[in-house]
DNA sequence: ATTTCGTTTGACCGTTTGGTCAAATCCGGG
DNA sequence: CCCGGATTTGACCAAACGGTCAAACGAAAT
């Protein structure tokens, strides 16, 4: 079997359903949690079909959360040396807080993964993910060091980018308990955090 | 049974003993992913004797919950509205990132339940939780009001400073994987959270 | 029509898991 | 020292779990 080159259309659709109802299991109840039963039932399959396309449970988790980390990153590799520096870390912010909104269940894996000591990423996270991490910390470094925003350590910054906007998917069901029941979280939190960074950041 | 008088001083060890076993143990693994053979293992008991000072496992967790809730909003109840408006919100900071980093377990615990939705919290969070999150938010929005702190959403700046706060324990696997390994995350994280919080709460 | 290869499944297996129970052990008060 | 209730445990159970396998099915090509 030729694993590099994914064959027949059939293998290309089941593969995508597999994924996507393990996302939705695994993202709700953490890798121990969901069962291989649960996916199956999920995907429309049964469990051994299952089983046809992927060797075991942990190599479904795997290729979601590597699949995964490219799309999650995007919006980081797209913030602008030559940009203005406000306006490109808030335009940061807000493509988080989409991606929060879109994606919760593909933010809810990742939290899940790391809460629980990241075993199956820890070297992602030590490898491409540090590395960009750096290089746009370093972006950020420069900008502050020329006074264009507010000197502020440049990784803690980013951290408190990712806490703020991925919170509102992580920790949905916390937000919707404390808000009333007729707001719209999301958009609040667009207002609320485009002004907190702004503000933050801002030389006066 | 009197369950509302625990009786014997054995009784109370043991209770003491199995709960910060299963603190360790569910927090690191979730609820679905702890075992109570782990449990047991970590308490220096039997299965058995276990479940002679507790129903179930879920009984376990839900005692370890409902009675850490308390502690865990204890920071927030302290917040003086007679008090100087941005002291004592940095002041908040500043106590809940002291709580990560001393009590990362409680935090993760939280973390994980959230995350999986809350199951068996909600009502804790839709009831006190949500009571003290709005007093608190009332006395920060007349401080807003008063132009005493820039006007910002008093309840989405609770749920920010939740945010970057806890982060440092839900996800410490993250930020030691990317910060260097020399680090000293809480450290930095305490001057990068108050400055960052001073610039955007104050009027200047 | 037959071959061939990709796909699907019912039945099954060994292990783990939460929980039970009767019997044994411990321990303080009389 | 003895008694009765509190405590502890080895043995056990049923269900759930991840995973296997041989057999059946499907469809396209010859």
């Amino acid at each position: 079997m030729n694993e590099a080159a994914p064959q027949t259309r059939i293998q290309k659709r089941n593969t995508r359903v597999i994924l996507d109802a393990a996302l939705e299991i695994f993202s709700q109840h953490g890798f121990r949690g969901a069962t291989l039963d649960q996916i199956a039932q999920a995907a429309g399959l049964s469990k051994p079909n299952l089983l046809y396309y992927f060797p075991s449970k942990e190599a479904i988790h795997v290729a979601l959360l590597s699949g995964l980390m490219d799309t999650w990153l995007d919006p980081l590799r797209r913030l602008d040396p030559e940009g203005d520096p406000v306006e490109e870390i808030v335009g940061y912010v807000r493509l988080k807080l989409q991606m929060a909104r879109d994606f919760p269940r593909e933010s809810r894996l990742f939290a899940n993964e790391i809460v629980q000591g990241a075993p199956r990423i820890l070297d992602q996270i030590e490898g491409p993910l540090k590395a960009l991490v750096d290089e746009k910390a370093a972006v950020i470094g420069t900008w502050a060091e020329a006074g264009r925003i507010a000197p502020l350590n440049p990784h803690h910054l980013i951290f408190s980018i990712w806490a703020t906007t991925q919170h509102y998917a992580d920790f949905d069901a916390q937000v919707r308990g404390i808000l009333p029941a007729d707001a719209a979280p999301f958009e609040e939190a667009e207002t609320f955090l485009a002004d907190f960074f702004r503000r933050a950041l801002s030389i006066r």
